[in-house]
DNA sequence: GACAGCCTTCCTACTGGAAGGTAGATAGAC
DNA sequence: GTCTATCTACCTTCCAGTAGGAAGGCTGTC
């Protein structure tokens, strides 16, 4: 956890990007051997197996997710806001990179042919997400920062749910845009000053 | 289009359902062979490629879809209950099959991976819903049957994106149910006559 | 009615390449 | 001298796709 970029990293980084095009079957060990310019034997070395690296990538994505909220969560105290900004971040996401696609949601997708420990982490994830949105809503409840319409869980999983659906429609139209013009009214929705 | 299940027909089937466990890169030829019961070479002989096999079973669905969605028609005239319907079918699907997914949703993920032929088969599916799903909110919203907060065409999208991120949602917890809570409070949202 | 040709469907057998993974050697760092 | 990271070279398995032929059905024509 000191060098910059050491070389497992880059290969975690590399099958990160090339997840996020082609999903689980999309990518070979030849493939990054290839991006980050070492042999494929030498990735073996770093992760003896396909699923181990795929494990550890999801789980660092994880860990990297949790620690990314909770300075977040320092930041910004607003129940809106946070949410506002949690969509702004895939919002960027979708529109910096060039093959943008939150990897668990990918994942997901192809959960029931993933190997079973990639399909854990992956549930992990959805399980930590799904926590977060619903203490971020029960807190909006609470401090009438929000205005819910069904129990905080119910309120999570349905804007999860929308996030997801948004990317996935952000890719098939190959418009980032449509990824903010679906998330726009459905935080308007949750704003209480917002007359309806 | 008279016998009841051509052999092309049960390659078809079979393919579809491998896709929806494992998407474009999670089925081989020899996966169907075993599934129909013939060998790898006969499949080349109905189609002699993957893509071909693809890009026809995503056109099919398409034209399936596009015929189902006319006789809705024609049975139901409120676009509210054309909503609940359209929103029923997928919770049916997704009890019902061991392996329930919309098989463009899971293709769109995966879109940057696909051959140019299947991805714009796939994308034809995104518009021809999108607009179906514009044009009942836009009857729902001249008639009354429902209370949209944004334009037609946005809350077309948002309604398809909720639906799609459901469906990942119930396949990432294993929750079938999960499906019917994320859209019931996204369809009480419409009705005109609830009160918020 | 019988034979001839053709078409459809499926087969066996194969190809070249890519997949994930292994064995063993080399070179540098501590 | 051992440990780490990388290499070359190789293995086995699987992949999509091809070549060529066998079996059966349909449709002519005599």
């Amino acid at each position: 956890m000191s060098n910059l970029s050491t070389t497992s990293d880059e290969i975690l980084a590399s099958a990160r990007a090339l997840i996020m095009t082609g999903g689980y079957n999309g990518f070979s060990y030849a493939d990054i051997a290839a991006v980050v310019g070492i042999r494929k034997a030498s990735i073996h070395h770093h992760f003896p197996s396909k699923t181990d690296l795929v494990r550890t990538l999801v789980m660092r994505y994880r860990e990297d997710a949790e620690a990314g909220i909770a300075g977040l969560e320092q930041q910004v105290q607003d129940p809106l806001a946070l949410l506002q900004t949690y969509a702004g971040h895939w919002a960027q996401c979708i529109e910096d990179a060039s093959r943008p696609f939150c990897v668990c949601a990918l994942l997901a997708s192809e959960l029931p042919a993933l190997p079973p420990e990639v399909a854990a982490e992956v549930k992990a994830f959805f399980r930590f997400a799904s926590a977060w949105l619903t203490s971020v809503m029960e807190r909006g409840a609470q401090g009438g920062s929000l205005k819910l319409s069904s129990a905080p869980r119910v309120e999570a999983e349905a804007f999860m749910a929308s996030v997801h659906g948004a990317m996935l429609s952000a890719r098939a139209y190959g418009t980032p845009e449509v990824f903010a013009t679906i998330l726009a009214p459905t935080l308007q929705r949750l704003t209480p000053t917002a007359a309806r």
